[in-house]
DNA sequence: AGTTCTGTTATACTAATAATAGAGCAGTTA
DNA sequence: TAACTGCTCTATTATTAGTATAACAGAACT
């Protein structure tokens, strides 16, 4: 498990976490089926606070990416194959249509914004 | 000015205008030269306090969108032709790569992703 | 000139969130 | 059995979001 966790930054620690698990996973370093560490191991491998991990594996489950097994462990779940939800592609929408207007105002034109991100996608599927 | 607050949403309210403002330029219905309402206008439009107003504008100033000049008047800056600046483009990058890489967690390839964002792009583009 | 409007600043308060801390419960696992 | 697990409860601290009111000084307008 290679995260790391900025405590200065103004993103919320346990979202630094859920997103770099989110990476892990895209990338492929973490594959369905594989386990998360327990949330005291976690916090302590991260000298982080228990409750901040816990929140941060319940925004994972909240968003369907792993399950949590009580008085188990918490297990991520096999990328989805069929296809996305319509309530998570509304949520996509949301979260990136401020994002890319933000592009335009400032400067870049719709093609600079594609190739960013076909190269950001490439580089989060290989390693 | 065609602003909506949603207040219960759990997204800001400054974040909410600073957005729709960024929406607005992208579209074109605000231009570079154009004038914001003030701060106590627009905060007593929205039914909201003015120091939400103004912090939604600073947000503006900070991200090179629109510059305030002090005892007159926020002005939108003219979308800059040559290309955006490179501690900016850093900014979209952060901010860009855990939506995409949670878009792949959830099942959706890299084509559909394009094709989502280049849907957004015409369509923030037009009317 | 004088009034209004402007962004700015300061202070104060409430509510919610982020993060930490420690204790304990009950089921799982070795 | 003993250690570990997620979970819950309570508590505290710090920060942020939002509201509220007041005052200042420059700009704009009549």
């Amino acid at each position: 498990m290679f995260i790391q966790i900025e405590p200065t930054s103004d993103i919320p620690i346990y979202t630094q976490l859920a997103n770099q698990v989110i990476e892990l996973i895209a990338r492929g370093q973490l594959q369905g089926g594989d386990t998360l560490p327990s949330v005291r191991a976690l916090a302590s491998d991260l000298s982080v606070n228990m409750h901040t991990v816990n929140k941060s594996y319940h925004e994972l489950e909240h968003k369907g990416i792993i399950r949590i097994v009580p008085k188990s462990g918490a297990v991520i779940n096999p990328i989805v194959q069929d296809g996305i939800t319509s309530d998570n592609r509304r949520r996509i929408i949301e979260q990136i249509k401020p994002i890319l207007a933000e592009s335009l105002v400032l400067g870049m034109d719709p093609e600079e914004i594609q190739k960013l991100v076909s190269s950001i996608l490439t580089h989060l599927k290989e390693e």
